[in-house]
DNA sequence: CGACAATTTGATCTGTCTCAACTATGGTGG
DNA sequence: CCACCATAGTTGAGACAGATCAAATTGTCG
């Protein structure tokens, strides 16, 4: 454990992807005491029925949410990347209903709920956007409700690399076409709801319409609009703010 | 339109279900300027890309939150019973990513916005129950995330059905073991991803193996305990308080 | 009673799963 | 530096859950 100083950045750029900060709210956040962790891949950082005493932002690395269902099956709601902060519920809601998975090998930031609550109850401000955030993030899951529910595999596919490449794009962790996401093809599938074989000839299918190619983890974007429509993806259920360019 | 007296007792009851409130919360709360409206059945409450100005609250009627997607398929997210308040998020977010339609007849509250943010900066009691109240709306999602995407049919039809089963009884809609739940199979099919004819085997199934009947709108749930398992079914991530019994 | 919506049943078709084998790829220790 | 092993990806064949299409039956309500 270390004391981490330009973690707080990262997820002060993410919060601001979804409300308006001044620099008040910064500072403020800024001065939340942050610890760093190091986590080896396909760990878990926390598991269901837990309960929580810190909020974990992400400092690199991605992790998933998971649900498991009857007969050891598991399905990931939603991925996360430096920046985010997968449990920011643990706040308000005493057990965690589901686990967080670390995909790769990742570093965290721990903050104390006390010291959130503080800060949020001094600069109200604050606590509307802790509030967005959970609401944006309820607005991602009815997407995926959708997605896994009545979208065919390669629409699924294509919509869940729609979506990762927006949200990694809106924290300036993309180039201009491609993208870092190192997931395995079944933690797609556990996220697509479909098996990891089905993932592999849609992945190819992908490759072969000259969508998306990946060489290992780094994965590349040729058409962006057909993959959009491919994807039946609109951006707009991720209620990003539009950026004001720096 | 016509002022509303007891339509406030009703969500109430149901923000109780799920945070503490003391009594000059509910009496803020009781104090909001309410206007009652009625609705046709298969009208759309609000449509996706729309603001509002209001929040709803369901008096009576069964409504749901839906997404189209491509080819004119339709997901249902979220069914909503008496006592919801299912737009809460228009407070913050200012366009909607879904559409809210009234599956039966039923009567709905507005409560403009600017009366609820007021009472919410009053009481921060209340400012934490609705973000509690969006907290919960996502876990519920996540688990519809898992049931769609990882269960077989029988077991997500079950489990929709243990979740609206439990979600009324915590607001006392429901007798020890049966409910009115006016939806038709269609409904169920867009909630669960399935056809509506798949639906329509599947409670077959459920009846044959005497879990659940159905006359008309109103089902019968004969054997808790085994429908529970067949679903997978865990009320943990419904988030309810226990209830100090009045 | 007629009209329309909802449910039931049957037959056929298709997407995705499962199982199984095979091929990169990369890391590790000898 | 290479032989080995683990992990991830690729491909094929057969099985099955669930979709689609079509038709018949049963409400339900004006």
């Amino acid at each position: 454990m270390q004391a981490s100083f330009d973690g707080h950045s990262k997820f002060i750029r993410q919060l601001e992807t979804v409300s308006r900060l001044d620099e008040d709210d910064r500072q403020a956040l800024r001065r939340l005491p942050m610890l760093t962790r190091r986590l080896d891949a396909n760990r878990d950082i926390f598991r269901e029925g837990q309960k929580a005493t810190d909020c974990c932002v992400i400092l690199s690395g991605v992790a998933a949410r998971c649900k498991m269902v009857a007969g050891g099956r598991r399905q990931i709601v939603s991925f996360h990347f430096a920046g985010d902060m997968p449990d920011l519920q643990s706040l308000l809601l005493d057990r965690m209903d589901h686990s967080l998975t670390a995909l790769t090998a990742m570093q965290i930031g721990m903050i104390p709920h006390d010291t959130i609550r503080a800060a949020s109850r001094l600069r109200p401000n604050l606590a509307d956007a802790f509030h967005r955030q959970a609401l944006v993030e309820g607005s991602i899951f009815r997407e995926w409700v959708a997605n896994v529910g009545r979208r065919m595999a390669l629409e699924r596919v294509a919509h869940v690399i729609c979506e990762c490449f927006e949200r990694m794009a809106a924290v300036g962790l993309t180039t201009s076409d491609s993208f870092t996401l190192p997931i395995t093809q079944s933690d797609l599938g556990d996220a697509t709801g479909l098996s990891n074989v089905h993932i592999n000839r849609t992945m190819q299918t992908l490759r072969k319409a000259g969508l998306v190619t990946s060489q290992g983890r780094v994965h590349t974007i040729h058409d962006w609009k057909r993959l959009r429509d491919t994807a039946d993806f609109d951006s707009s259920y991720l209620h990003l703010l539009p950026q004001v360019t720096a």
